[in-house]
DNA sequence: TATGAATGAGTGTTCATTCAT
DNA sequence: TATGAATGAACACTCATTCAT
């Protein structure tokens, strides 16, 4: 085996272990001795590879969303027809399968930004780059044009991003306390968010 | 001044110091020291009335839901017009009132849950309490009665309760990012969430 | 009630309660809040009766040590005929007698005496006051006078008074662990006594 | 030097500490900081080793406890003529010089048997062993074999056991008080000792 | 006498980080 | 790359003692 691959191995293995300590325990709750333990590394490497437990949570951020913004759902959205509810329900699907992959990093962040000073604004950054993106789309998306800006992103924030952040931080355990398994939750959910944002910012979708 | 008073300032004021101190930094984040500073008592007191910093937040949780679930707009949402935009508007007007006034434990209580165990499951308390008298609704608030109670209670809570405390949560920093006044922000948040939650739920609605 | 009455029998009550707690947890184990609690008065009030908990100690010291001395076995040795075992045995049941009736003193005199650097060497004292009176006991005591009194004193105090105390400080736990009654342990221990430390110091002993 | 040799030489240095603190102040008087000055570690370090200080107190009494009953005076007792006076004095003096050797923890031990309700009882641990042992010497031994067995440990514990344990807990303070060298001290003792317990066990011992 | 409130100095323990090898 | 040992600075919590009434 190279020596390079080892490392690699190594060093990615202790990112993941700390966004599982960061997310099952906050940035603060989490501990450097866990994130070793369950990386199977020694304490010490941790620092070898990384300049600090502070590191590890931007670090965990910075990828979380570049791999989102690359992700496929995000670049070929310009390409979905909005008006199609079969459309739609593919998209969302795609869109909370990058999602969950990374819901350890976006429980995080959510947590982050609840604090009043939020040093870091992942989310912020992410929710900006959507709605460039959003306002770029082709007409063919007929998706509402409102007259003003700021109605617009509150809406898309607050009753767009914002639940599907939240279906990805806490479905698991909706799932848990409602005993439902995550095929049905997830088509409840989306169901309910064509149902609702969905079908105020495109009106010509058909039903 | 009647001892009884003077207790019950101090002792109040450790609590409000300790949800500020919990929202700005996190459970795992704040200092009790903090706390005391902030409340300008001596550390040891905050032992002598409270039994430890986890007892704090406990406390916390249960008098803010208890605080929502008395509230005036909570308990008397069954009079309340759905079908009459301007009766909603207020409705909302008020319960955003009454939510905003615990915020720091309303963050709070958002990272809790976040966590992959979250011990503490406030808001599923008080969401199942709003879900119980949801229910219970007269006929007249012609709200949607839903053929499947679970499908409801994924669109109540990842479309409705949820975006809401997201508001009472996040508000604040998105003020600060896009420099918008409270009033205006409120205002369009109301206006989005009409449109969206309650156009799905109250099909009747007359706009 | 006459108010210096109240006040004997609360001060008594945190003296009581303090050689509770000290004897079943060490001078610095022991805690002046349940000290308090077990004397059922307010934490403050033993400040006001007493200067510190050392104090609470010390008279706790002081206060054994006399009533040791001047209890009738104790002055009344010299009366006893140390050739006849009926005596020797009621000697030692009255010995024992006061000796438990401050058992909770005894062990805590114990427990400091085993420091190092003991502050409190009560024990000493009343050791020194005993060989005092033994010394000085009649003739016809007929008690060994042995050539060197360094050699009497040790007898005396490792293989005479220790035994005696271990016995006072031990025997509950015996009790406990060998589940035996008080009356037949008692009866066992003077026995054992007087055939070795009795039976070397009082060769004329008739058994 | 091989790691395992420097890491076991801090470790047992904490170990050892501990023993020294824990004895001269008794255990709760003893304070973490003053055992890491002693060991001349960090004080972080101790919890690197050990889980607790109680753990420290724990580990304290099983090594002492085991350290005695493998001694050489402990396993060679079967060996040892009880009727020849100068053969029992070798064998005290082994004895002691093995007690001497954790004298600390065997004062600790001794403070803990003191309180109300001791948990650490290893002092009975090791009595039992021993009394095992004894009941279990060739007849040649001419250890009086007593009618009842409780008789026999109660004779054993109080004027057996115990004196030497005190001896080995106070000869210190006994020499500072008294001014006089250890080794006529020990002489003393053991000539007491030979003349009450063992006279008394062994009643055909030749003097 | 009696008490609830208050406090300074600790107390055991933990933690992120660094060192030496 | 990897590790066991080591550390300084906290950290939550406790305690004997005092204050104000």
């Amino acid at each position: 085996m190279a020596p390079e691959i080892a490392e690699q191995k190594t060093k990615e293995r202790i990112l993941t272990a700390a966004a599982a300590e960061f997310a099952s325990k906050g940035f603060d709750g989490a501990r450097v001795d866990d994130i070793a333990k369950r990386a199977e590394v020694n304490k010490a490497l941790i620092y070898y590879y990384y300049k600090s437990k502070e590191e590890l949570l931007e670090l965990l951020f910075t990828s979380m969303s570049e791999e989102i913004l690359a992700s496929k759902p995000m670049t070929e959205m310009h390409t979905t027809d909005f008006t199609d509810k079969q459309s739609l329900f593919r998209l969302m699907n795609q869109f909370l399968d990058v999602l969950e992959a990374r819901q350890d990093v976006i429980r995080l962040a959510l947590m982050e930004l609840a604090k009043r000073t939020p040093i870091n604004t992942v989310i912020f950054s992410i929710f900006e780059d959507v709605m460039g993106r959003m306002f770029s789309l082709p007409e063919a998306s007929e998706m509402r044009k409102p007259e003003n800006k700021p109605q617009a992103m509150i809406t898309e924030f607050f009753t767009g991003i914002l639940p599907i952040l939240d279906y990805v931080a806490y479905h698991e355990i909706w799932m848990d306390r409602f005993g439902i398994d995550e095929a049905s939750l997830r088509a409840s959910f989306i169901e309910s968010f064509l149902g609702t944002h969905f079908a105020y910012t495109v009106p010509k979708m058909k039903f």
